[in-house]
DNA sequence: CTGTTAGCGCCTTCAC
DNA sequence: GTGAAGGCGCTAACAG
């Protein structure tokens, strides 16, 4: 059923190796010769078996790529950049999703492997299995977050932290919240930091906080309500930084329920500036993703042709904060 | 440097045969053999060379899948949702995107025969390769539209259309409008047809044009005020069918900005019913995302088995319609 | 310039 | 039950 080199070779008269050197480009041919070749490989659609090719040059031309999910639009920009640039240098993507399952993503690399991927670009569920990855001895590059055992490539949390409390206080606000899973985030603790830096204080309540588990919308807006539920009408904040433009904008709403105006009454600010921010008009940390998605791709192709394994390389990206009046302000002050 | 099954036969003192045999679940192995070459296989964390076995048994146990843009969240679900069936039934998925260009999906497809897929699940661009690969002899299922050449899993958009309709009409709308990019649409044509149907007059000037090349919100945005724009204060229609939820939000917001409100003066419909739809509360049409992607692979899977090529099935699903409030409409009425 | 040869890692008869 | 032999489709020396 399937044509090999070998059809070609008979139909062209030649050898099969020869139809080889005229598909990869091997200019010691005829040139008759090669014109027969590509003629009969025109003819019939013949398209070499990368399975052989693989087997043979023991190097596949695919990168495999793990997410952890695909909820939060940053990381389909971020996949989607990936897969563009890996054609253009001629890689396929083999696409496996660990849904923040360490197991799973265990899984995805040795299935990764085990089809003989070239390199791997991980988005991490955690801590988990970067060390057994680092000794692995395929290239992997950690994406969007930064690893001490593994090439990474991330953002400088601290500093979009840092970036966002200037902001507040340069706006002359001087009570600010934060919403997030944990304390122990690099933003919270950059945000935190600069606020006392300034001189002013955080107060611990104003952190709001955010189930682990709480991976939609739905559940982070119920994690919020429970807050403000909390504290009733003991709201003196003023500014608040969420760690994702979802909860932003989820915060936005319930505020918004409650008579709170945003931004006249509290300003907000999200992070990660996906299309959702966009669309919204509310102001969020903006990730570069063509130079993450870049810089991360060239690192590996580094990696892949110099067999030299020196030390991890750590990159750290500036975001930079994308100002918005927020569409929802526009509802409101409709009427 | 990579562990083969020679080297795994070596240690466990079997012949390499028999090392692929326990490996394959083989029965007629010694029990004390395949203990030895499975503690073997489990101390040097053998994995065997998928690339070789696809050469050798002409089968990949991957499938190709090309879609079309990642924009619209409705298709990052399915691919999701993909993924996670593939990988139950110990496929992998190769994906490549084709974002609306013909000419990248033919060399998506190609990519795809190249590295032996065992089938295709496409989200087309149009028409322009569906007969191409329908004389593939690689079992091929088109997913999210109904093509005439190949197996196909779509949803009964004409349906749809009539849903919206006669739903507005039951809530005494007399005067409709349609936001989508051409009038060929389906579920334009569903919609109109119930309103004729219904004894009621579709204006052909409240059909609100979009550009076939408005692929994101900003470019739906400027369509939709360009339209706006030039009908003024006259818009008589007080119910619209968006041809997704980006257009319906959009449409909100412009809405809102001229004073119009939704939805007391307006009601808007969207469509896929993405979290978009869920996150702002606007109404929408449902896809079946789940039942879609477990049709198409078990379509597809069909296929695999059965050599056999019978007509192309087509398979058209059932949406249904999800009524919200539309939150904006919290906002609007907050003050 | 080009055909012959060998072998990538695995699976599959086929004898024993 | 198991080893030996052959081959999947391709590439890479090696002669000629």
């Amino acid at each position: 059923m399937k044509i090999t080199m070998k059809e070609i070779a008979e139909l062209a008269k030649v050898s099969q190796p020869t139809v080889s050197r005229v598909i990869n480009g091997n200019k010691t041919v005829n040139e008759e010769a090669a014109k027969r070749v590509l003629k009969v490989i025109e003819e019939v659609g013949f398209i070499p078996n990368k399975a052989a090719q693989t087997l043979k040059r023991s190097r596949s031309n695919t990168i495999g790529v793990s997410i952890t999910e695909t909820y939060n639009p940053y990381f389909v920009e971020l996949i989607d950049h990936l897969e563009g640039v890996a054609r253009k240098n001629g890689f396929s993507i083999l696409l496996h999703n660990s849904n923040r399952n360490p197991i799973l993503e265990w899984e995805n690399v040795q299935n990764f492997i085990a089809r003989q991927v070239d390199g791997m670009i991980i988005i991490p569920t955690g801590e988990y299995n970067i060390e057994r990855i680092s000794k692995l001895s395929i290239p992997s590059v950690v994406m969007t977050q930064n690893r001490k055992h593994l090439d990474s490539v991330g953002l400088d949390h601290v500093f979009a932290g840092k970036m966002v409390a200037e902001k507040f206080i340069h706006l002359g606000h001087k009570s600010f919240a934060f919403i997030g899973t944990k304390p122990s985030d690099d933003k919270f603790y950059g945000f935190k930091s600069a606020i006392i830096e300034n001189g002013f204080h955080f107060d611990e309540n104003q952190f709001i906080p955010l189930e682990e588990s709480s991976v939609n919308n739905f559940l982070m807006r119920r994690d919020i309500e429970n807050y403000l539920n909390k504290v009733g009408n003991n709201i003196d904040f003023t500014c608040v930084f969420a760690a994702n433009d979802i909860i932003a904008l989820e915060f936005i709403k319930a505020a918004s329920e409650r008579g709170i105006n945003v931004p006249d009454d509290i300003i907000v600010v999200g992070f990660d500036d996906t299309y959702l921010a966009k669309i919204m008009g509310i102001s969020s940390i903006h990730q570069p993703i063509d130079e993450m998605v870049k810089t991360t791709f060239d690192l590996l192709m580094d990696r892949l042709e110099n067999e030299v394994h020196p030390e991890p390389i750590q990159i750290k990206l500036k975001p930079t904060l994308i100002e918005r009046n927020s569409y929802l302000n526009v509802f409101l002050t409709q009427k």
